[in-house]
DNA sequence: TATCCGGCTTTTAAGAAGGT
DNA sequence: ACCTTCTTAAAAGCCGGATA
């Protein structure tokens, strides 16, 4: 294998990047010919072995894993880019594409089987005629309520699949949600995908009109923003600005929320104002609507 | 379907020897 | 000094088939 050779190469530059020894590394459970060997590709270490060896250079295992993946993101954040490109250009023929490729391979594991109904979700989201079995869903309700500790995957999968979900799965995964990630919050990558998804779940609780869900929720994503958070802040206003102006139906409120994007556009982020937009567009009441524009 | 078992392959440790 | 290569016996891992 090519790819494992170049996990001990890999080894060796970051070794020696930090001038320590094939000693300086050896310790009572990994020998220095060992490592000499796995470092040319001569041999593979064990996995224990390995772990020895990477706390031997001060690194962690996921900072190792994240050096050989070339600093890319895993197969699965792939995928997940993916299908939100092809979301956010409503290419729902590219989606079914992407669909007929998933399926096509045999021998489906459990994952082949989630990751086809996110692009499934994602095809839906945008064409409500494409029908999903309720077994399937079932299957993806009882696959996220069997895993006690939430990490990135079924924070992103949960995420993409929120439109499918009932009012009351919604509700009660998402409060699960709450619960199961904490295991693994502190992983940046990890919090930072946890917020998103709870505020994909806010979002979709106002378009349900669950508004004391949505209370609930919003409170738990307001207590864990931190300064650092801009996008998630940017979401986290737009909420409550929709909220007052969906419940009020005025007018005035929704002048505000306007005025709010074309904050968020002079700011520079000129995407995220014209996503918050398009999130707008399905509350905009023509009776609030003076002028129909 | 998961687990056990036997044979086959790979990896390991330690030190000595060789290379730069 | 530092790393690599070689040697050995032992340990561990892997794979497929039998078993429950």
């Amino acid at each position: 294998m090519q790819n494992l050779m170049e996990l001990g190469e890999l080894y060796k530059e970051l070794r020696m990047a930090r001038g320590l020894k094939l000693k300086d590394v050896a310790s009572d459970n990994l020998s220095i010919s060992q490592l000499s060997k796995f470092e040319n590709g001569q041999s593979m270490l064990s996995a224990d072995k390995l772990f020895v060896a990477i706390e031997g250079i001060n690194m962690t295992l996921m900072e190792f894993g994240h050096a050989f993946n070339n600093y890319e993101d895993r197969a699965f954040f792939k995928l997940g880019d993916q299908i939100a490109q092809l979301h956010a250009r409503q290419d729902i023929e590219g989606l079914k594409r992407l669909l007929k490729v998933l399926e096509s391979k045999e021998d489906k594991k459990v994952y082949d089987n989630l990751n086809l109904l996110i692009v499934k979700e994602n095809i839906h989201f945008l064409d409500r005629s494409f029908e999903i079995k309720k077994e399937e869903v079932e299957f993806l309700t009882s696959y996220l309520y069997g895993i006690d500790e939430w990490t990135e995957y079924e924070i992103f999968l949960f995420g993409n699949t929120l439109s499918l979900l009932s009012n009351s799965d919604l509700v009660f995964l998402g409060k699960e949600f709450v619960k199961r990630d904490k295991f693994y919050r502190s992983i940046p990558t990890h919090q930072t995908a946890a917020k998103l998804t709870l505020s994909n779940l806010i979002f979709v609780l106002i378009e349900r009109r669950e508004f004391d869900y949505v209370t609930y929720f919003l409170d738990i994503l307001e207590d864990s923003v931190d300064y650092e958070d801009m996008l998630i802040i940017t979401f986290l206003n737009f909420f409550k600005l929709l909220l007052t102006y969906i419940k009020s139906g005025q007018f005035e409120e929704l002048l505000q929320i306007k005025e709010y994007i074309a904050m968020v556009r002079k700011l520079g982020n000129s995407q995220l104002a014209q996503h918050l937009e398009a999130n707008l567009e399905p509350f905009i009441q023509v009776s609030a609507c003076p002028r129909s524009n």
